[in-house]
RNA sequence: GGAGGGGUGCCUGAGUGGUUAAAAGGGGCGGACUGUAAAUCCGCUGGCUAUGCCUACGUUGGUUCGAAUCCAACUCCCUCCA
C-alpha cells in the first residue's frame, strides 16, 4: 500500500515512520471518516525518556495535529511486571516507589509535544495502574486469561528467542502481553481508543490486544509500528558520548540536547528531518539537496528544530548561538553548561583532576588523570600537561569564569559562586 | 526432593595453583585525519593522599609461601527427573 487518503498516515509514510500496520485500508478509511483515539505505552523504566522515545512522542505529536486524539499511557501498572519482550534476561523489579518517581519524571516531557485538555482532540495521559492494580486475579483469569492460548503466546517471536536459548522467562513477565493486550481492550471502553502505535517490537504485543478486542466484543481495533532506529552506524538511538541523551532538562542540558543532534552522521541528516522536526516536506527535499560542507548547515537547522520541540525555540536558538560561539569563534559563550564552585575553594586553589571530576567529565581522579595524559584536557584553551595543575583566581577569565574543556566536544564554564 | 551444569571487569567471553588488575572481542572515552560527520589509524578503559597501598573473578570459611584457579558450606541461575 503506497497510497494513503488520511492525512495521518499519509504523512506518516512520507515521513518514514511506519513499520507495520495491521489493515491499511481500513484504518484509513476510519481515519478519513472520523476524530480516532490512539494511544503508545511508555514504561516507567528511567526518571526521564530518552531520544529513543523521540519517535513514538512524534507520532502522538502528528496524530493530533492531523485531527485525531492521542493517549500517553504510563505503565505505572506494567511496569511493576516489566516487558520480557527481546529482552535476554529478566530486568530488575523495580520498586513501587521508584516507578512513581519515575513516572512523575516521565510525563513532564510530552507536555511540549501535546495539547492535553478535555476537548475532543485534546490528548490524554493515563495511567494503567488505575485498572491493572486492582484486578481480582480470578476474576481477571476467567474474562480474560481464558482467551489466550499458551501455544500461540510462546510462538511468539519476542519470547520464542528467550525460549530457544534456554533462558527462563518467569510466568510473571509472561503475563505482560496479557496485560497489555488488556490496556487496549481497557482503553477501548474507557476512551473509545480504537489504536495502538510503538515501537515494531511491540508488534506481538498490540496484535494480541487486538485478538483480545475481537473475543471480548470490542469493534476492530488497529496498529501501527515504527521501524526500530538505528543511527547508520548502527547504533542505537539515544546513546551519546555522555550517556542516554534525556529529553529532561535537568539530567541533559539543553545545549548537549543540541550537541546529539548537530552530531548527526551525514547518512542519516534526511532522514532524521523527517522523522524528528515538523518542517514541511518541501522544505525538507530543499536541505536534503545540499551537499557537500552544507551538510553541516542543515544539521544546524535539525538540531536546532528538534530541540525547539523540545526546549522551545529560544532555548533552542541560545544552544545554538553558544555552539557556534564556542565552535566557530573559539570563544567561550556564556551559555554553556556551568557549574557553581565556591570562591573561597577557589582562592584555595583546586587540582585539575579533581575540577574535571566535580564538572562531571571524568568519574575518578584516575579518569581525569588519564584524560591529561592523553592530551584532551583544557583550561580555558591551554592544553594541560601538568596532573598537579592547580586552578585558581589567577585562572579566572575577564568574565569571570574559568573554561574547561575535554576534547574538542565538551565543554563547561567553572563560575565562582 | 533427586541428578547434572554454571555464576569472571560496562557486555560477551578466555583463564583451572605463581609477573593475572585478569586474554580476546564488543561497547565507551581520548588523540590524529576531516566538516563538531562517516571510514581509517593510534592510545586509554578498577580506586587512592601513588615509584607505594587498597579493592576485585557469587558469598563465607579453609588448604598453601602463594588461589579467579584446590577443598567445604552457603547462595543464586539453568537443564533433566520426581
Amino acid at each position: 500500500m503506497s497510497v494513503f487518503k488520511s492525512e495521518f498516515l499519509h504523512t506518516l509514510h512520507e515521513r518514514g515512520f511506519i513499520h507495520q500496520t495491521s489493515d491499511d485500508s481500513g484504518l484509513d478509511a476510519l481515519l478519513q471518516k472520523e476524530t480516532l483515539t490512539s494511544y503508545i505505552g511508555f514504561d516507567p523504566t528511567a526518571s526521564s525518556l530518552h531520544a529513543g522515545h523521540l519517535i513514538q512522542i512524534m507520532l502522538l505529536h502528528w496524530f493530533q495535529k492531523t485531527g485525531h486524539r492521542p493517549i500517553a499511557l504510563m505503565g505505572g501498572g506494567t511496569g511493576m511486571i516489566g516487558d520480557p519482550s527481546f529482552k535476554d534476561e529478566a530486568r530488575q523489579l523495580m520498586t513501587p516507589e521508584k516507578i512513581e518517581s519515575n513516572l512523575a519524571g516521565v510525563k513532564r516531557g510530552f507536555s511540549k509535544y501535546l495539547n492535553f485538555g478535555e476537548g475532543p482532540q485534546d490528548a490524554l495521559m493515563v495511567n494503567n495502574a488505575d485498572w491493572l492494580m486492582d484486578l481480582n486475579y480470578v476474576e481477571f483469569l476467567r474474562d480474560v486469561g481464558r482467551h489466550f492460548a499458551v501455544n500461540r503466546m510462546l510462538a511468539f517471536d519476542s519470547v520464542k528467542m528467550r525460549l530457544d536459548r534456554e533462558q527462563s522467562l518467569s510466568f510473571l513477565e509472561f503475563n505482560y502481553m496479557i496485560l497489555q493486550a488488556y490496556d487496549f481492550v481497557e482503553l477501548n471502553q474507557r476512551y473509545d481508543c480504537r489504536m495502538q502505535m510503538g515501537g515494531s517490537d511491540q508488534w506481538g504485543n498490540i496484535i494480541n490486544g487486538i485478538d483480545l478486542g475481537h473475543r471480548m466484543g470490542t469493534p476492530q481495533l488497529y496498529a501501527v509500528t515504527s521501524p526500530l532506529l538505528t543511527t547508520s552506524s548502527g547504533a542505537k538511538m539515544g546513546k551519546s558520548a555522555t550517556g542516554a541523551v534525556w529529553l529532561n532538562a535537568e539530567m541533559l542540558s539543553v545545549y548537549d540536547f543540541w550537541q546529539y543532534w548537530r552530531n548527526t552522521e551525514d547518512a542519516d541528516v534526511s532522514r532524521f528531518l523527517k522523522l524528528y522536526t515538523t518542517l514541511p516536506m518541501d522544505e525538507i527535499a530543499r536541505l536534503d539537496r545540499l551537499g557537500g560542507t552544507e551538510i553541516n548547515e542543515v544539521k544546524k537547522i535539525l538540531a536546532t528544530e528538534v530541540t525547539a520541540l523540545l526546549h522551545g525555540r529560544n532555548a533552542a536558538e541560545e544552544a545554538a548561538e553558544t555552539a557556534r560561539k564556542t565552535f566557530e569563534e573559539g570563544a567561550h559563550a556564556d551559555n554553556l553548561p556551568s557549574i557553581e564552585v565556591e570562591s573561597s575553594q577557589l582562592s584555595d586553589g583546586i587540582g585539575v583532576l579533581s575540577l574535571f571530576v566535580t564538572a562531571g567529565f571524568a568519574s575518578s581522579n584516575g579518569e581525569a588523570r588519564r584524560h591529561v595524559k592523553g592530551g584532551a584536557v583544557r583550561i580555558n584553551d591551554q592544553q594541560v600537561t601538568d596532573e598537579r595543575r592547580i586552578i585558581n583566581e589567577g585562572d579566572l577569565t575577564g568574565d569571570g569564569v574559568v573554561k574547561l574543556s575535554l576534547g574538542k566536544k565538551k565543554h563547561m564554564l567553572v563560575r565562582p559562586s
